[in-house]
RNA sequence: CGGGAUGUAGCUUAGUUGGUAAAGCGCCAGGCUGGGGGUCUGGAGACCCAGGGUUCGAGUCCCUGCAUCCCGACCA
């Protein structure tokens, strides 16, 4: 019974990551595009969720959604020096369409800010201060050719949204800026149990065209960090013309011609690969309850009698009815056949296939499902049924009456989601070193931890302990970090610090 | 884009000094089978990444290309 092995994370956690996914049923596949991945069913699902979590949090916020050209024209892109210096290298571009040479190439978009002007400025949409705030966002993909693709976290094309905001005053924007970086924080922490830090990138790692990029970033199990989302502060950038005449404008209040302040913000796709980096085990990947597309499989134990196992079917179909609170069962045509689904405030499956139980387990295990419940004859001649997390020993397999089990389904979801951010952050704080010299600093890095560290400020130095330590960066400063760092010296260079805050340091995906 | 590795059935792999391919898992049919991938019997399934070349003959040797993975550069 030669079972696929996943490489243990000690051993190899780049591969582990590799196996992970590659065993998770239904999550995603290779495609004939280089560097492109197809998202199965629960990769989707996974996007999904995080939609569904952000949309109408961005409307309560009073964004519309819009739609804009996956193209754009090469004469927009060329406006923007610093923007283009940073996208035209990874850009892909359409020359040739509907059978001849385009008179101007295209660019597929890698980011919209210029599609996002061209539109605030038609139609007269902001003439006045009372047309502003302008809130809107677009959910869509874009395609940035990266010299290293990796599963989710880093594709060719992805999936994400963009916000692009324009404000009357910097401060508005400002504040509305951060208020989305908040919102995108809850979203880890809360849906996806990833604990983030809240900071500003340093200039260096700005985005290409921003004044201030905000940030959150995460650690993931093998102490690496990555960059969960981001918020912009465009500011007048994008809106003024190389000549200084601004592309959008309005009247303020005292009858002044005034050019707006712009933002920008988004998360991606890649929070997927986050989720699957920072709790997945040697089983495979872990989903967090409230990111999951199902909550709770029921598996059926089938025997020989035929119509005992039709009543098993049925008392597994009215449990997972009464665990939704859905009286609607459908059943699932996508990979497999033979699951059936239903969808309420918990999303109940049934794998009703015919196929032993260790088969369907195993199955559960390697998509990550939090809970699985086992029913068969015997336990319905108790009235009961057996629940198992995803994430705790098998030993805990809790066995519950089948009226208590929609309680105890609550109770365990609500647990674990809490288990998985307690872990993640435990592993965190943990890993965080605050090295007073370059060799300490090295240590650190190399035992796979973040560093909180003084920071001269100078390009010399982040090539140096990019150089020297292979491949550390400088993450952020964070929000809520102590201004403590006036009169320390940076470790990498023995020069006094620049900042009043340390900055963290870390490898970073 | 540089360095390294790999590319044989859906998956993981075996293919000896070149003679048109093997196994396990999975899949299909049927038994026995209840709690982390059980077991028995029978069966379907690959022209060996692509394109050239050497050769009477290539999965096996040579060249080129492509793809994937690892390391690096690049990366909102």
């Amino acid at each position: 019974m030669a079972k696929q092995l996943i490489t243990p994370r000690a051993l190899n956690f780049p591969q582990w990551y590799q196996d992970v996914i590659a065993h998770a049923p239904d999550l995603y596949d290779e495609s004939p595009v280089t560097g492109c991945i197809t998202f199965g069913p629960l990769g989707t699902r996974l996007w999904q969720s995080i939609r569904d979590f952000l949309d109408p949090r961005f409307r309560a916020m009073g964004v519309e959604n819009i739609l804009l050209p996956t193209l754009i024209p090469e004469s927009f892109f060329l406006r923007e020096k610093e923007h283009v210096e940073g996208f035209a290298p990874e850009a892909a571009v359409v020359t040739h369409a509907g059978g001849s040479k385009l008179p101007e190439p295209y660019y597929v978009r890698p980011t919209s800010e210029l599609l996002f002007v061209d539109w605030y400025g038609r139609s007269g949409k902001v003439q006045s201060y009372r047309d502003l705030p302008l809130l809107v966002n677009q959910w869509g993909s874009v395609v940035r050719w990266e010299k290293r693709p990796r599963a989710f976290l880093r594709t060719t094309e992805f999936y994400w949204h963009e916000g692009h905001c324009l404000f009357a005053t910097k401060e508005q924007c400002r504040t509305f800026t951060l208020g989305i970086l908040d919102l995108f924080a809850e979203l880890c922490e809360e849906v996806l149990a990833i604990p983030v830090i809240r900071g500003d990138k340093p200039s260096h790692e700005k985005f290409a065209g921003a004044d201030n990029t905000f940030t959150i970033e995460s650690m993931m199990q093998d102490g690496k960090a990555l960059q969960m989302g981001t918020s912009h502060m465009l500011s007048q950038n994008f809106l003024i013309d190389a000549d200084g005449s601004p592309r959008v404008s309005f009247l303020n209040e005292k009858e002044e011609r005034t050019v707006p302040y712009y933002d920008s913000w988004a998360v991606s796709s890649r929070l997927i690969g986050a989720m699957i980096m920072t709790h997945g085990d040697d089983d495979g990947i872990v989903i967090p309850p409230k990111a999951a597309a199902v909550q709770v499989c029921i598996l059926p134990i089938f025997g020989p009698d035929a119509a005992e196992n039709e009543k098993v079917l049925k008392a597994v179909r009215d449990l997972a009815v009464s665990i939704s609170k859905s009286k609607t069962i459908y059943a699932v045509h996508g990979r497999a056949n033979g699951f059936e689904e239903t969808a309420g405030e918990i999303t109940v499956r049934i794998d009703a296939r015919d196929a032993r139980l260790g088969d369907k387990t195993f199955h559960q295990i390697r998509m990550g499902t939090p809970i699985r419940i086992e029913l068969g004859a015997r336990d319905l001649a108790e009235n009961s049924c057996m629940i198992k997390s995803r994430i705790r020993s098998r030993d805990d397999a809790q066995k519950v009456s089948l009226s208590d089990a929609p309680k105890a389904v609550e109770k365990m979801l609500d647990e674990d989601q809490k288990t998985l951010f307690a872990r993640a952050l435990e592993k965190r704080s943990k890993n965080i070193a605050e090295p007073e010299n370059f060799a300490d600093l090295k240590a650190a890095l190399e035992a796979g931890q973040w560093a909180l560290v003084a920071w001269d400020g100078t390009k010399e130095t982040v090539e140096k302990l990019k150089a020297e330590t292979s491949g550390g960066t400088y993450r952020c400063f964070a929000f809520d970090g102590k201004e403590d760092a006036n009169g320390m010296m940076d470790p990498v260079s023995g020069k006094p610090s620049a900042f009043a805050k340390r900055i963290y340091v870390a490898k970073a995906y």
